[in-house]
DNA sequence: GCACCCGTTTATGTATACATAGAATTCAAA
DNA sequence: TTTGAATTCTATGTATACATAAACGGGTGC
């Protein structure tokens, strides 16, 4: 079971910089940035800024921004340009919702088409090995960051799950937003007395979902998804109020760019 | 109401090509050109061929491609350069799923967050001309024409009533394939007796969306989202079934990209 | 002192030249 | 004749020069 292999798709190419397009290690770059703040959010984009701050030429350059922008971290302005976007808390809510609604639609089809053996068995080795990570009655900072990992790897099974190409295609397009991603607000809870709990009763939908799935009952599968989707929402909650309370996270730089209504 | 607003979006600035960029330009002929089948699916598509059947340079080529692929049109291909993409049967069925999933989240939302009244109104007006083009006992081809047109611009109110950005701009990127598209085959069925009765059918629909989402019942809204694109999936049909038989119909160049499984 | 106009500057849009990697073709040898 | 290797050609990735439009600032006139 390749965990790792979570992190290299979205991008093409391997994610890695060695290698890779200028234009691809400038788009990683640049998101680098904007999420850890260095660009802060509504903040107007010229390609010559960003030239001489990463030195690669403008085409590169050009073509990463455009990616961004389909990507949904940038905004095109009226004149030309980009603006590096922000979110409302109704817009990453909503967000979450979609992601919940797709999910839900892919647990559907899987269940009523059926899914591949194989498929099948890397997701209950995924789900056994967050039983595993679970084990401990408390949960230090590496474990909760093996469960991070190991939820993207099951949630990105489900989009291999799916029959569908164009399906799994707009999930991981949904996926792609930091705050929509199935993991996004975890870590915020680290410190929480009920963070582990928390993550019991996500891992026990993981376990239905996949028994839903399994018996081709697809109205379940759907219904478990969305409402594993909520999970998030608590999540984003929790983060909104530390963020309040002046709390900002260093392990969720993409709070930088939620502005508060 | 403008109707003709309707074609306009998701092309930034005008879409006429007067005064358009370059780039908007070549997307405009490119995408018209696979459509038309010039350019036919899964050939590969090199930079320096459009650039002589256009006549502009590669700088607007290259942009106008990549939004294309983004767009669902091309696909990448693995040493570079793009392909125009072809798609199974179950694709579409599988894109049409996937706008009334949409839709279905679009409306529920709509119904339990309340609609401004301008926009519900706007909403009224586009039903009563609906109703307006279906009061002949047999409508010609201007007739469908319009009930396209106008069922177009129902469907873009329809992301006008969800009060979120991000849920409204996917369902424009999910309705951008040229099959996903709301009336995508209703021309298609033109000529068969029974054509009038399947878009009473369809306006019924939209009369109890609007019911269900100004009564804030949003399950109902949703349930009606989804069984309204399962006739999308009928006309899907009966197109290809024409498809089959020879027929291939003027109105509906997408079909060029549909791959007969 | 304020407003308007003109020039300058800076941004993006476009064209094109150069570099490099990959594919295809050709020639030679077995 | 077939296979392999080398060369050439072609395609994309990259850099940069040029064009144009918009915004900012300064100057002048009222």
């Amino acid at each position: 079971m390749s965990i790792d292999s979570t992190l290299a798709d979205s991008i093409p190419g391997d994610a890695s910089e060695a290698g890779a397009s200028q234009s691809v290690k400038a788009q990683l770059r640049l998101r680098e940035m904007i999420l850890a703040g260095d660009l802060p959010g509504g903040a107007r984009i010229a390609e010559l800024t960003i030239v001489e701050k990463l030195g690669v030429s403008r085409t590169p350059i050009r073509a990463a921004l455009m990616r961004l922008e389909q990507e949904g971290l940038l905004q095109r302005l009226a004149g030309g340009g980009y603006a590096v976007r922000t979110f409302s808390e109704t817009d990453v809510a909503d967000a979450i919702a979609l992601r919940g609604t797709l999910e839900g639609l892919a647990a559907r089809l899987a269940a009523e088409r059926g899914v591949a053996p194989a498929v099948l068995a890397d997701a209950q080795a995924c789900l056994a090995a967050i039983d595993a990570t679970l084990a401990p009655p408390a949960l230090d900072d590496e474990g909760f960051s093996r469960y991070v990992a190991l939820n993207a790897h099951f949630h990105m099974l489900l989009g291999r799950m799916v029959g569908s190409e164009v399906v799994a295609r707009e999930l991981v397009r949904v996926k792609g937003l930091p705050f929509a991603s199935p993991s996004a607000f975890v870590m915020v809870q680290t410190h929480s007395p009920q963070a582990r709990d928390l993550l019991v009763v996500a891992q026990d939908q993981h376990r239905q979902l996949l028994d839903a799935i399994e018996h081709h009952e697809g109205a379940r599968a759907e219904a478990i998804m969305r409402e594993h989707s909520r999970l998030a929402q608590r999540n984003l909650r929790a983060a909104l109020s530390g963020h309040a309370s002046g709390r900002v996270h260093a392990d969720m730089p993409a709070l930088t760019l939620i502005r508060r209504g």
